[in-house]
DNA sequence: TTCTAATTGGATATATAATATCCATAATGG
DNA sequence: CCATTATGGATATTATATATCCAATTAGAA
């Protein structure tokens, strides 16, 4: 009933490129160093995120990856979804079939257990669609509008830091 | 985000006991030998629901485990945490605070996404502890007094073939 | 055009957890 | 005492997640 790791990791790479100035695709080297994996671990779990449609990459020289939408519109679902495909909580193995086999009732048991348990997917869903790329900026940051850097030179502090001055 | 297999055994086990004559404990063997496992398999299964509370079991000649109460007060949570433990989404690695060491805001934004998935935690706790034992009986079978049998000797249909006789 | 930097995709190794079994021990009823 | 059953430790097997390497492709820049 875990989330996989690579939930968090592609968590982590959202936050990134909703933060990187949208000019510059970050290049999936720099963010493998900063979340410290193999540069080609890093390119297998941000192609998945291509795949979802959350993140558009471009290859070449000056490449990388970047947001396919705004923050807004990025869903905590969408980076679930991206590295562990559709949400489905119940192991069906068939085996309410197997054990109740002699029975007529283990029909119509696997169904039930199958709808109450894609009724805990649906809640699940539908909490973790509300959850928004932006919201857990505006809510981690403290600020509604996101600063932009590039995170290839800059650290998200010196940019809290500068804008802070420029408010003084 | 999958359950394991054993919640789907921990519910076949519990809807056997639940029909169970409550004056013969079901011999784990006579489990095993319905889903399709080995004794000694199906006995590290069982000691999890003992241990969880909604088992109790007698060892020795004429031994086995029987409900530890009423099937109306079991439910699909206890399964799923006798199985499983406790329900914990989140695969907190602390990746976020060695993304964003350098950030003064690493620290926050790792307790945002705690928060963020333990209120999904609390989502499915409450769903699935509301969903009991005796409810799956009942919508499985299509009645709401249980039928009661002695697994060793008779199997679900045999009773509710000569309930229906005695009906006519 | 050629070089470099980047993604893509296939093959594969490693680590971890789930699944499963065996065996020795303890407990219970006949 | 004997047969039967749960308990607990050790361990094997399988599946999945995690991770890496390498060859191929693509795009921009010199």
């Amino acid at each position: 009933m875990q989330l996989t790791k690579g939930v968090e990791q592609g968590i982590c790479i959202i936050v990134l490129l909703a933060t990187q100035e949208s000019s510059a695709p970050l290049a999936s080297d720099e963010i493998s160093r900063r979340l410290g994996v193999s540069p080609s671990y890093m390119k297998k779990i941000t192609r998945k995120l291509v795949v979802q449609g959350v993140v558009v990459s471009v290859p070449g020289n000056n490449g990388g990856i970047s947001l396919a939408k705004a923050a807004t519109d990025i869903t905590l679902l969408d980076v679930i979804e991206a590295m562990e495909g559709p949400i489905r909580m119940y192991p069906d193995t068939g085996l309410i079939s197997l054990a109740f086999h002699e029975g007529r009732y283990a029909q119509k048991g696997q169904e039930l257990l199958r709808s109450v348990f894609s009724q805990g997917d649906r809640l699940l869903v539908e909490y973790f669609s509300k959850v928004t790329a932006a919201d857990l900026l505006k809510e981690g940051l403290g600020m509604s509008d996101l600063p932009t850097l590039n995170w290839n030179r800059e650290t998200l502090s010196d940019v809290l830091d500068k804008e802070q001055d420029d408010f003084k």
